[in-house]
DNA sequence: GTCTATAAAGAGATAGAC
DNA sequence: GTCTATCTCTTTATAGAC
């Protein structure tokens, strides 16, 4: 294990790096989320990766010293992306405007980054390995946060009370739904994903948003 | 290709069964739903298979030729069993009723066969390659059946409009989240899933239910 | 930095004894 | 039906020339 650390460290982040590394480095990960999200880690080969990023294999090690490099760093980048959504609700805007907010944005990275959200999706379905931290650590506190806000919006009457932790898994579920079986729901639609964006919007927000708005009788 | 026809044969399903042979073959599906669900198809190794199921690698080609034909008997048998709570919506019922038994079944399904639904959900993540035929058939057929139901029962004002085929895939989105997405929700409500499903079906029946309600005021 | 060639290990599947 | 031994092909990773 010793051995190696010199060769690691070049292809690592443990080393600077020039401008054409990185174009480099974020040519390799752009191929390598389609093939890794496509085929998971153990479906895709180096040789693929090397393919769609245009390169040779011993050229994308020079890289990426191994493969689980190449998708480490992909994960790595997406859980930050992936948090983005649920950091910007505010407390003191309303309720139901900020649920609003929510739905849409986490719908967009869906139809924008369906991809990430496919990477991210196997990872967690096989256990999560390479995110537990992230899962204990920064993804745990955020929701905690975040639940807590939405559960003192219940606590005041401002929306109707149900457990905010699965409100947000609830959210969540629908709206990488959109991303994550895509071809189950072009399958079924049998609309290309034009306009399916657009229903599925205005179908999450009478659900939840007339789940949760306070009702008058 | 035509070479390989004869042992085929004997190992998949154009033979009739002894006892043993049933037998020996659940067993087989059983211990590689573990391992498939766990690692997906290229991250699975008959090695791996063959040591679940407590024999020995050849003993496991014996019974199943390929490594491809477990994952394919076991992607058959879940489609049936999967699609089981929406077949039982009854036009007849009382729709809220209706849609109330759905999720109750559906996430019936996740808490009582989670594997099942992260094979079937890395499935179709990856494009659903065995699936397609069955997306486009059954599947289909299936909710555009139970789409119109939900949809009659929108049009005569029995519950709010929304996408029916669109609801249905919200209701899909939230049962199986908690099945594939177990261990971020364990790892997010900290306790374990004894009382996760009891606060799940809550917080959906709310959602879904409230939603749908048609409003006094 | 990039390539060709290749080493080394892994994995699906088979041969053939029992 | 089940096993040990093994074949063969694939795949990760490295060596070393340019």
């Amino acid at each position: 294990m010793a051995t190696s650390d010199n060769k690691d460290a070049r292809a690592t982040k443990t080393r600077r790096r020039t401008r054409i590394q990185r174009e480099k480095e974020t040519l390799i990960l752009d191929a390598a989320l389609d093939v890794f999200s496509a085929q998971g880690f153990a479906g895709a080969t180096v040789d693929e990766l090397a393919a769609a990023a245009g390169m040779s294999k011993p050229n994308l090690l020079y890289y990426f010293a191994h493969k689980e490099d190449v998708y480490s760093a992909l994960l790595d980048r997406q859980v930050d992306d992936w948090t983005v959504p649920l950091q910007e609700i505010r407390e003191d805007g309303e309720p139901l405007e900020e649920l609003r907010g929510y739905i849409r944005r986490k719908l967009e990275l869906s139809r924008m980054r369906p991809r990430e959200s496919r990477l991210y999706a196997m990872e967690i379905i096989q256990g999560a390995p390479r995110l537990k931290s992230a899962l204990d650590g920064q993804i745990y506190a955020l929701v905690r946060e975040k639940s807590a806000v939405i559960k003192g919006w219940m606590d005041s009457g401002r929306i109707a009370s149900v457990d905010a932790t699965h409100l947000i898994f609830a959210i969540w579920a629908t709206t990488q739904h959109y991303a994550d079986f895509a071809v189950q729901v072009r399958a079924i639609t049998g609309t290309d994903t034009e306009s399916t964006f657009a229903t599925a919007l205005k179908t999450l927000e009478v659900l939840f948003l007339d789940g949760l708005r306070i009702r008058d009788g």
